[in-house]
DNA sequence: ATCTGGCATGTAGCATGCTGCATGTCAACG
DNA sequence: CGTTGACATGCAGCATGCTACATGCCAGAT
C-alpha cells in the first residue's frame, strides 16, 4: 500500500491510494481513522495525507469528526440514486448536443474504446473495462463543448466507481454493459440526436439500477422505490 | 483585510477573504501571487492559505504555476456560459419536481426571501440582495430532494458570484431580477410544474445573458454568439 | 553586440513541532 | 454502589523549518 504511483504530487498519490483502499475494503466504511495513522501506513508525512482527506471530504467520501478523526462514509443507496439522477440530467443533454457534431475521427475513437471494453469484459478485467467505459463517455461528452460539464460528470463517475465497488464476478454483466454502448454509438454515427439521447438515457438509468440493486442487496434489502423513482424522474 | 470572520477554520476564512478580494478587485486576474505574500497580508501562516488556494484551484478560480506562484484566472465569458448552461440543466428539472411538493411553509419562506430581495434592491444593497436571491433558490431546490444537486448548484452559484462581480450600479437591474422571481413563486404556489420550469428557465437564462453581456462589455466586445447559444441549448 | 552558463531569488511542496479540544477512563467522594 | 470530576489520550488544525526546482539576471566569453 506504499504510495508509489507515477503521479505528480504526494497528495494525489495518497488520494489514489485511499480510493483503492476503500475500493478493496482495506478501509471500511463506518470505521474511524486518523491522519497520523494513515500517514504512518503510507510512509509519508501528515500534510499530504491531510490535504488528500480534505479533498475526499469535499467529494463526500469521508467526513472529519472534530478531535476524533475521519470516518469513511457508508455507501448510501440514496447517494447512488442522486448521482445517477445528476448524470442523467447532465449526460443526456450533452450527448444530444454532441450527436449533431460528431466527426468521423470521434466515431472511430469511440468504436476503439467500445472494442476495448468488449475485450476487457471477455478477460474479466473490470478495472480495464471501467477505464475504457469512462473514455467512451468522455469522448462523447467532450464533443458537447461544455468543459465544466465534462469535469463534473467525471467527478460523479469517480464517486460511483469507488462507491460501487464489488468483488462479485460480473463478467456477464460487463458484456451486457458493453453491448448497451452499441446503440449509442450507432445513433451518434447516424447523427440522430433523439436516438442518441434515448440510448444514453436508457444506458445510464440501467447502470444506476444495477448499482442501486447491488448496494441494496449488500444491505440485505431490495432497492427503495423512492430511490428508483429518483433516477427515473430525470 | 484581516481574517476576522466568525467562521470556523482559518482555511475557510481565508477562502472567504480571497473571494471578497477578487470580487473587490484587490486581487486582479492575470496577476501572479504567492502563498507567502498572502499569508503575510492576512496575518496567518502559510498552511491555511495554501489549503484555501488549493480548494479555490479545484473550483477553477485560480491556477498554480510550478515554482512561480498562483494566478487569479481571468473572467472568461465562455465559463459564464458554461456555468449557466449547467444551472439550467440542473435547476429547471429540480424546480419542476419541487413544484409538485411545495408545502405552504415553503411558499411562505420563499415569499419572505422575495420580499427581502425587494427591500435590498430598494436599498441598493447588492450583497444582501444576493444572499436572499440565493436563499430563494435554495429553498426551492431543497424541496427537489437531491442533496447532491443542491450542493452542486450552490458551488456553481458561488462561482458566478465571484466571477460576475461588478461595481456598476445595478439597482434598477436588481429590482428587475427580484420581479423575475414572482412568476416562479406563483407557479410553485399553483403547483404548476410546467409553469415553474418555464419561469425558472427564463429567469436563469436571463441572468446568464446579463452576466455574459457585462463581462463581454468589460472586454470591450459584444457577447460571443456561441456563448449565448450554449446557454440556450440547455 | 550577442550568446551562454552559473548563481541568486522566490516558489510550491513536504516534514514536523506545537496547541486547544473532545472524549474516554478511573479514582475519589457521597 | 452510583456519581462526579480531574486526568490521560489522541485528534485536527496551525505554525514553521527544510528541500528541490523553475526562472530571471548578470558576468564573462565569443
Amino acid at each position: 500500500m506504499l504510495a508509489v504511483d507515477g503521479a505528480s504530487s504526494l497528495t494525489e498519490q495518497v488520494i489514489e491510494s485511499v480510493r483503492e483502499a476503500i475500493h478493496s475494503g482495506e478501509l471500511r466504511p463506518g470505521e474511524l481513522y486518523s491522519v497520523y495513522q494513515l500517514a504512518a501506513q503510507l510512509n509519508v508525512s501528515r500534510t499530504p495525507v491531510r490535504e488528500a482527506m480534505l479533498r475526499l471530504a469535499e467529494a463526500g467520501m469521508v467526513r472529519f469528526e472534530r478531535s476524533r478523526g475521519f470516518r469513511v462514509l457508508r455507501r448510501d443507496p440514496r447517494e447512488i440514486a442522486e448521482v445517477f439522477h445528476l448524470r442523467l440530467l447532465l449526460e443526456v443533454p450533452a450527448a444530444r448536443i454532441a450527436a449533431g457534431r460528431a466527426e468521423p475521427a470521434l466515431i472511430e475513437a469511440m468504436r476503439g474504446e467500445l472494442d476495448a471494453m468488449r475485450a476487457a469484459a471477455a478477460d474479466h478485467d473490470e478495472p480495464r473495462f471501467m477505464r475504457h467505459d469512462c473514455a467512451f463517455h468522455e469522448l462523447l461528452l467532450a464533443a458537447g463543448a461544455n468543459r465544466k460539464l465534462v469535469s463534473m460528470v467525471g467527478n460523479l463517475r469517480d464517486a460511483t466507481m469507488t462507491l460501487g465497488a464489488s468483488t462479485v464476478d460480473r463478467s456477464r454483466t460487463l458484456a451486457d454493459i458493453a453491448a448497451e454502448h452499441e446503440p449509442i454509438l450507432a445513433a451518434v454515427e447516424a447523427a440522430d440526436a433523439d436516438a442518441t439521447a434515448r440510448a444514453m438515457r436508457s444506458h445510464i438509468a440501467h447502470m444506476g439500477e444495477l448499482l442501486l440493486a447491488q448496494v441494496a442487496a449488500e444491505n440485505g434489502v431490495a432497492a427503495a422505490p423512492e430511490d428508483v423513482d429518483l433516477i427515473h424522474s430525470a
